[in-house]
DNA sequence: CAAACGATCGGCT
DNA sequence: GCCGATCGTTTGC
């Protein structure tokens, strides 16, 4: 029953997205799907959540940007091995902590990196985890950009290998019933990854262009 | 054990 | 647009 629940949140009906979204093996593919759907967080009893609204595609063992190219495994990158619908949060420059979402089949190291997310609920407890200033006009900042989005949501890297799917873990993504059309699907290079040679050109990042909640 | 390196962010020019 | 902060992970010696 829990993890089928049909949630009301934001005022949308929200049914949790089903293990075969993740187990498919075009991480490029999900990582436009995932445009539109709901990330939600409920932890210590508070929920906040929030549309995907930026993404990026990671896909080993070819591409170079990936932590996990040439399939090789360390300590870090294993949740990456596992089959999809599982967490991967890692820690980046010492202070922030990104949001995965890992996919396909077990032992292909695929992964969607959620770069923003516009608030759905909990916006006064985003701003508490941002730090900012309650009452403040809301501004994209709160939660664009990878680090920012995470924390946002109070996401930490002590959660990777969390399950998205089964069980309650606290993390989970919902479908609101909505289909973005193409022409609301902006699609660009990925950021932060140029030493990652021609790899760094693919265009494997995707945003909703109707949103504010992308860079 | 030492050192380099980030899938970034926020402040400042 | 540029630049420094900051520290866990990884790799090299």
């Amino acid at each position: 029953m829990a993890h089928h629940t049909n949630q009301i949140i934001g005022g949308h009906a929200l049914s949790r997205l089903p293990l075969e979204f993740y187990v498919r093996t075009d991480v490029v593919q999900i990582a436009r799907d995932l445009l539109g759907k709901v990330l939600v967080t409920e932890f210590e009893g508070v929920r906040t959540a929030g549309f995907i609204t930026e993404t990026e595609a990671y896909r080993a063992p070819d591409d170079r940007a990936c932590h996990a190219y040439n399939n090789r495994r360390t300590a870090r990158t294993e949740v990456m091995f596992h089959e999809g619908g599982v967490a991967y949060v890692y820690i980046c420059y010492g202070i922030h902590h990104l949001f995965n979402v890992v996919t396909g089949p077990e032992n292909s190291a695929h992964a969607v990196l959620v770069r923003a997310i516009e608030p759905l609920e909990g916006l006064s407890k985003m701003y508490e985890r941002r730090g900012y200033p309650a009452g403040k006009p809301l501004k994209p900042a709160l939660s664009t950009g990878p680090g920012s989005a995470a924390q946002a949501l109070g996401i930490h890297a002590g959660q990777s290998g969390l399950h998205l799917v089964e069980g309650d873990t606290g993390i989970w993504i919902g479908e609101a019933g909505m289909v973005l059309p193409e022409s609301e699907i902006g699609v660009g290079k990925r950021i932060g990854v140029e030493s990652a040679g021609t790899c760094a050109d693919r265009p494997w990042r995707f945003w909703w262009k109707r949103s504010r909640f992308y860079k």
